[in-house]
DNA sequence: AACTAGTATGATAATGGTTATCATTCCGAA
DNA sequence: TTCGGAATGATAACCATTATCATACTAGTT
């Protein structure tokens, strides 16, 4: 895995990535994968790792402290409850079309972003008053 | 805690907390606090939690899987190579000043936000390839 | 075909930040 | 003074993730 090439586990997890909906944690995909193959959970985290590394896959991370992976592809954005951590899909982009500051950025190289807000959903907002 | 008043406990994290000038883990804010006074670590996480739920506190996730937490006042950015973890700052925030799409937060409360980007630096992006 | 080196894989033990538990202390209200 | 709810501290438990290590695989060589 020294080149930007493929293993035979990082092409399963991403193909089947990208037919996820939702972002997906690493043991509910190992889950899903164990259908179809044996594969085993540390090869699961391995290509997910690989994959991000390679700018392909993203991640972000739940209250509860879980990893959930997505495709590139599906660039997805949440509101997220700090009190019930119920989270909260926003459908745009703020940052789309957006020119960054390179000259910040200088010389290192993006693949993804992470955008989350943060606070109280109707119900928590008002029963916690 | 029903309301929104604050414990003692909260007092002294939030005090402490607004003094730094790095975002700081619950540990490392544990062990600088027991330098003045006698805190359980267990309060230091209820106090964070606390905090956050407020909107005094805001956190972020890093790539070795710590919560790290700095008061709301300063809001940082940054970017985060996939590879050897290190985060740069950003010192600004592309999302000031914006207008967010309202309709969307609907009745949801927003008290901070969360942006980084990941990627590779130039160190790692060149020795990797 | 056998040999080698480097990589990928799987099963599982270990890690470690965070949370749950529970007994104790504190504080305002009755 | 007593009572009840909240806060606190010490520590056990949790659990997603990572490290370990022995095995299997692949391509290139002789």
């Amino acid at each position: 895995m020294t080149q930007a090439h493929c293993t035979p586990a990082q092409t399963a997890v991403l193909q089947l990535l990208r037919q996820q909906r939702q972002p997906i944690s690493a043991q509910a995909l190992y889950a899903l994968m164990q259908k179809h193959q044996r594969i085993g959970l540390a090869t699961v985290y391995r290509a997910l790792d690989a994959l991000k590394r390679k700018g392909w896959v993203q991640h972000r991370i739940t209250l509860a402290g879980e990893t959930l992976y997505n495709a590139v592809e599906q660039d997805h954005h949440y509101m997220t409850c700090l009190q019930c951590g119920q989270s909260f899909p926003l459908d745009v982009c703020p940052l789309k079309g957006m020119e960054f500051p390179l000259q910040q950025s200088g010389s290192f190289k993006i693949y993804y972003h992470t955008l989350e807000f943060f606070g109280l959903c109707q119900p928590c907002s008002t029963q916690g008053a």
